[in-house]
DNA sequence: CCGTATCCAAGCGGATACTG
DNA sequence: CAGTATCCGCTTGGATACGG
């Protein structure tokens, strides 16, 4: 068990909340974990599981989720280059998060598909 | 109970995890899910539990909550006025979410205390 | 006590073009 | 293939003041 600094103002509770929440939020990055739970691949393989995604912002979430320890990304010297990206340590202690989410959202779905009306 | 719309989501399976992120996302909306999982709550005291929270935040996160259907208002016609809220089927349907999400919060305290830089 | 109304700055994220 | 670079609109959210 971590020491507790009182020094910091200690939030409520909930704080756990909202810290997790930060690093999950951007407009990709649950979704980008989700298909890495699954395992290794390449950019171009998660670009085409993100339709509406555009090259900027997947290289964004995928440079925030690596600097936040999330997932680990390895450059192959080759020609035509090869990018994989994988779940660290870290990034799979989240799955249970992630499951949480999908399992909601899968049992919610006309809340947010576009049924037909 | 109407479908809600929000951004389009257009993605593969894991769609239904950004789905339940979009939800949930806004700055205080997971921890004020947190607070009312434990019970009914009025305006200031979900407010005394987030020390940094602004009144218009939190009425307009509120706001939120109750049009997708996760929180009922209920005004009691006082003086001074008198406002519960509390988490309705659907919100508590969302507690294995909040409860992963705080777990694993508080399972890595030590990425979010120390206060980044 | 429980809000609204207004103003405004910061930054997220889309579109597009270019590169090794 | 896997990115950068640039421009820019739109939303988010903070500060503040006022209202029932």
């Amino acid at each position: 068990m971590a020491r507790i600094r009182h020094k910091e103002l200690t939030c409520s509770p909930g704080c756990a909340v909202e810290a997790t929440l930060q690093f999950i939020d951007g407009k990709w990055k649950g979704v980008v974990l989700y298909h890495l739970l699954k395992g290794t691949l390449r950019f171009n393989e998660i670009r085409r599981r993100l339709p509406n995604v555009t090259q900027r912002m997947l290289t964004n979430q995928l440079r925030e989720l690596e600097r936040d320890g999330f997932i680990e990304r390895t450059v192959y010297a080759e020609v035509p280059p090869r990018v994989e990206y994988s779940l660290s340590e870290r990034g799979l202690s989240l799955e249970p998060v992630i499951v949480a989410l999908k399992a909601w959202g899968d049992a919610n779905k006309d809340l947010w598909l576009p049924a037909e009306e």
